[in-house]
DNA sequence: CAATCAATAGGGCAAATGCCCCAAAAGCTA
DNA sequence: TAGCTTTTGGGGCATTTGCCCTATTGATTG
């Protein structure tokens, strides 16, 4: 039984999906939220959901955020984002948002079902056409401006940032650096805000996103 | 002018390439390899290529092995691998090793020209079918099989492994994956075992470098 | 010259981590 | 069935981390 969740704020729409969906046994539409805000919500009170189905457009919180934050938080749950275009700039958004399908709102049920059941087996359901497009803006971050983000940091900050990455505590990076182990940790707390982490396994995973590293 | 280097052992094939890249003016062969070692010689005396064209398959030196070693010392160097078949797991490899392009060797003219029009404005030419799969290996490494032979991670650690690498705590991660952090200790300590490594950070850091996120 | 920033360094403290120990249920397989 | 792996769960404990705080020195820059 796949647990599934809506996000959707426009209550026709969800109805026929919902409807699209019921015609398959194996489904199970866990909860309906009418925006992103409300999506998060219900998950901070049952995050028990394998699949989301995201209007890109809602109010309050639109699909490409709220997506950004379940699949920060909640990296075992699997996005499709639902749109009505299908223009580069939204599948680029979703794309960097941590949405790993993307359906047009027209789709059929038989096509719904199996996209649903490719992303529960590892796929990436898309059209083709789709596919390209997002291979071309993953494998060329260079392309896309605002991938190449600046966080600003310090020579000596980049310094720590390298050492940090490869696994080493506070006080190897000191030695290594010849400071003393309050001064990185100084400079890593300076990175952390630069870069809006929280944590060595965040900050090392953005650093690889970005190409820092 | 786009500089073209062609690693190619079937001088048959090869020579049919240069035919076929021989009727456009913007494009000028610069050398043809016999195969990896020779194309690596080659670059030794004259690294200044746009593009190469890389058949997969080659005596002394694939062209995966080639293109790792390419783009490693020459990351200016674009890489378009050229194969018979399209294979999941030469497509796979391929991207692994740096490739940004992919094209069967009976392509066109035409493909070929777009192609390296493509890769030189910066995307990644690749059929639909191809950049599907590699979209799906991209997105969702748990599916390769070879990655989780790498290190024998269990279904289970994998979940625990991705869900750390985002950043999140034991807590957090537990409560995704709805078990103890008593747990998720455990699958991390045995994680930390199987991979070799002994804190978060090396964790991201060797699970990025393997592709295994 | 004053202001700003980078780099240095330290204290305190709660929380998280890493590393041992252990064990049991479930599932597969030879 | 016996033996293996996987997944689950727990206790203890030293160390590390993350996050507050303050502070000095030197360089740059308007």
């Amino acid at each position: 039984m796949i647990k599934i969740a809506l996000a959707e704020d426009n209550s026709f729409l969800a109805q026929s999906l919902i409807n699209k969906l019921g015609l398959f046994d194996d489904f199970k539409v866990k909860f309906h939220a009418i925006d992103g805000e409300d999506l998060l919500a219900s998950l901070e009170l049952n995050s028990n959901v394998d699949v989301i189905l995201m209007d890109i457009e809602m109010p309050n919180l639109n699909g490409v955020l709220a997506t950004q934050e379940v699949s920060k938080k909640y990296p075992h749950i699997k996005v499709i984002m639902l749109t009505v275009v299908d223009d580069e700039q939204s599948i680029y958004e979703s794309i960097k948002s941590g949405a790993i399908g993307y359906l047009l709102k027209e789709s059929t049920p038989k096509e719904i079902f199996d996209s649903i059941h490719e992303i529960m087996e590892g796929g990436a359901p898309m059209s083709p056409e789709i596919a390209r497009k997002a291979l071309r803006i993953i494998q060329n971050p260079g392309g896309i401006e605002d991938d190449q983000v600046d966080f600003n940091l310090s020579k000596r900050e980049n310094e720590v940032l390298k050492q940090l990455c490869t696994g080493l505590n506070y006080q190897q990076i000191a030695a290594n650096l010849i400071i003393s182990p309050n001064t990185v940790r100084t400079h890593i707390e300076n990175i952390y805000k630069k870069m809006e982490v929280k944590n060595k396994a965040e900050l090392v995973q953005k650093a690889y996103k970005h190409r820092l590293i």
